[in-house]
DNA sequence: ATAAATACATTCATGATTGTATGTATAACG
DNA sequence: CGTTATACATACAATCATGAATGTATTTAT
C-alpha cells in the first residue's frame, strides 16, 4: 500500500521479471496478461507500469537478463590474437549447450525465445536484437576462422562465411530440437561430441571449400 | 447471404486457408482475430467458424496443405532398398531447402510456423505433430544411414543416431537461420553445397564415429 | 520537519474477441 | 415440387485485457 526502500523496489522488480519468466513460460508471451504476471509476483498490475512501460518492455527486459551474458561469451571467444582460436572456440560452443541445458534460467529463457514468442515485423525491436546477436555471432566466427586458417588449424580454402552459416546453423538447430524435443536427446551429455562434428566439418568437408 | 454449391464452398474454405495465411504471417498467429481472417477472405466470422472449429483448427488445416507434401518428399528418402542412399539424400534435403526458399507458400507456412507462433503446452496437438514429423525425419535418416553404411557409402562406425541428430539439427537451423535473417544469405543458392557439407560430416567427422 | 518525489494499489472507461444462437436463401435430394 | 440440410450472414452476450487516472503511505532530500 505504500512505498518501499529503493532496494526493496528492485526486489519487487527482480520480482516481477522472475514471474514473468515464469508465467510467459508456462502460458506462453501472448496469452499471458500483465494480471497474470502481477498475480505470480504477488504484486498489482500498478508495480508492473511502474517498473515498466509495457508487456514488450517487460518481455524485452526479462530476456535481456539472460541473453547478456551469454553474447558476452561468444564474444570473448573471437580474440583474433588466441592463440588455439579452434580449441577456444570449441569450449565456448560447449559451454553455450551446456549452459542452455544445465542451467534452468537459460532453458527457460531459450524455450520462450525459441518457442513461446512471435516475431512479427521485422522493425520488432526484440528481433532486431536477436538479429544483431547473429550477425555478431557470424562476425567473432569469421574472426576466429580466419585466425584458424592463419594458424593452420583451418584448410586455406574454406570458405569462411559459408562456414559460419553452417556452423552458426547448426548450433541454433541443435538448440532448437532439443527445446521441441524435450528429452528425447541428453544435449548436455553430447554437446562436446556434436561440436566436434561441428569443427570437423569445418576441417575436413570438402563442400565447405572455395570453388 | 445464401447457400452456396458444393465446389463454391470448397473454394471460400480455401480463400478462409489463403487469407488465414496471409495474416498469420503479417499479424502473427496470436494477435489475429477470426474478424480479421474473415475479412481479408472476404466473408464473415460465421463462414470461419462453419468451415473449422476454432483458431486452432483453422491453424492446423493451413499448416497442414503445405507440410505434408514434404513429409512425403522425405518419407519416400527413407526407403532401405535405395542403391544411392546417400545420392538420394542429398537430392531430397537440396529438394527441402530449394522448397523452402523458392516456394512462397512454403516459405511463408514455415515463416508462420517458426517465428510467428507459440508452442505453448506439450500436448498442443500443432506441436504434436511437428515432433512426429521430427521423429519420423529422423526415423528415414536412420534408415538412409544404416542403408549407406551397409553400401559403404558411410564409415562403419558411425554412431547413427548421433549423426541423425546432428544432420537434423543443421537443417532445421539452415532454414530457421534463413527465415530469422531475410535477404541475409541465399539458401537456394548454397543449398547443394550446405547439404554437401552435412553429408560430409557424416563422411568424415571423428566426432562422429562410435567410442 | 516539511515538501516533494517515489513506489506502488485501486478504480475506471474502453475496446477487442470469442462462441453461440439465430436467421435465411438456396442447393440438393427424393 | 416440396422438404431438408447446407452454407453462410447477422446479432448477441459475456469475458477479458489494456492503459490511464487517481489515491496514498512512505521515503528521501533539504
Amino acid at each position: 500500500m505504500a512505498r518501499s526502500t529503493k532496494t526493496e523496489a528492485q526486489e519487487t522488480r527482480n520480482r516481477i521479471l522472475d514471474a514473468a519468466q515464469q508465467v510467459f513460460h508456462a502460458r506462453g508471451v501472448s496469452r499471458t496478461s500483465l494480471e497474470d504476471v502481477a498475480q505470480a509476483a504477488d504484486v498489482t498490475r500498478g508495480a508492473i507500469y511502474w517498473h515498466f512501460k509495457n508487456k514488450g518492455d517487460l518481455f524485452n527486459a526479462m530476456s535481456q537478463r539472460v541473453r547478456l551474458p551469454l553474447e558476452a561469451m561468444v564474444q570473448a571467444s573471437g580474440d583474433a590474437g588466441e592463440a588455439d582460436p579452434m580449441g577456444q572456440l570449441h569450449s565456448t560452443l560447449v559451454l553455450v549447450l551446456r549452459e542452455t541445458a544445465l542451467n534452468p534460467q537459460s532453458r527457460t529463457v531459450f524455450d520462450i525465445l525459441f518457442l513461446k514468442c512471435e516475431f512479427v515485423d521485422a522493425n520488432d525491436p526484440i528481433r532486431v536484437r536477436r538479429q544483431e546477436e547473429c550477425t555478431n555471432a557470424l562476425a567473432n566466427f569469421e574472426r576466429t576462422m580466419t585466425n584458424a586458417i592463419a594458424r593452420g588449424q583451418l584448410p586455406e580454402d574454406l570458405d569462411v562465411p559459408l562456414a559460419c552459416r553452417a556452423l552458426h546453423a547448426m548450433m541454433r538447430g541443435l538448440i532448437n530440437d532439443w527445446l521441441f524435443m524435450p528429452g528425447k536427446s541428453d544435449l548436455a551429455g553430447e554437446a562436446a561430441r556434436l561440436v566436434d562434428a561441428c569443427l570437423d566439418m569445418l576441417r575436413y568437408a570438402p563442400g565447405l571449400r572455395s570453388a
